[in-house]
DNA sequence: ACGATGATGAAC
DNA sequence: TTCATCATCGTA
């Protein structure tokens, strides 16, 4: 069974859908090949309050996309050669993302963009089969009592509170 | 432990 | 228009 995550998935509150995430496919079609790699570690950075999230300080060019539609690609570079993968979580007009860093045996946000041909061409697009980079759920259960919680990367910036969140989930 | 490498946002 | 900063990675 192949079902594609649409938009209703991922507008609702952000940790549970990442909660939700882990052991989904990411699917990548590159010319007529299709990649699937299983989803096994994610971010959480959700809303206004979120000192680790770049909308803490409100809605700015490179940011909006979190503002939008629930579903939608938010692609972005940072240290001036990683594209960072996230999906858009959450209302309309509520700023929060899931940042994808570990699908298949790719470990590392910058490495799985990389694997799979994505940059910021890809940015405010939604997730469909159309753009060539959606979800599937396969139909096989995950054991939602082995996820782990930990503190998110590279976030040490954010302040004690933000930083310490355990926001970062993996299977 | 550190440098690569460039867009972003805030200050001036 | 300049400047510090950065949701990282590979090499040492």
């Amino acid at each position: 069974m192949r079902k594609i995550l649409s938009k209703n998935f991922f507008e609702r509150d952000t940790l549970e859908v990442a909660e939700n995430l882990l052991g989904k496919y990411l699917i990548r079609k590159i010319g007529d090949k299709e990649i699937a790699l299983r989803i096994n570690e994610v971010e959480a950075y959700d809303g206004f309050e979120d000192k680790a999230s770049h909308a803490h300080k409100g809605k700015t060019e490179r940011n909006k996309v979190m503002f939008g539609e629930a579903g939608n690609w938010y692609v972005y570079l940072v240290y001036g050669m990683h594209n960072m993968l996230n999906i858009v979580t959450g209302e309309k007009d509520y700023p929060a993302a899931i940042l994808i860093r570990g699908a298949g045996d790719i470990v590392g946000p910058g490495k799985l963009t990389k694997f799979l041909k994505i940059d910021r061409k890809l940015n405010g697009k939604n997730s469909s089969v159309k753009t060539g980079l959606w979800f599937e759920d396969s139909g096989e259960a995950t054991d939602k009592t082995k996820i782990k919680r930990v503190s998110r990367i590279g976030v040490d910036y954010a302040g004690p509170i933000w930083a310490k969140k355990d926001y970062r989930l993996a299977l």
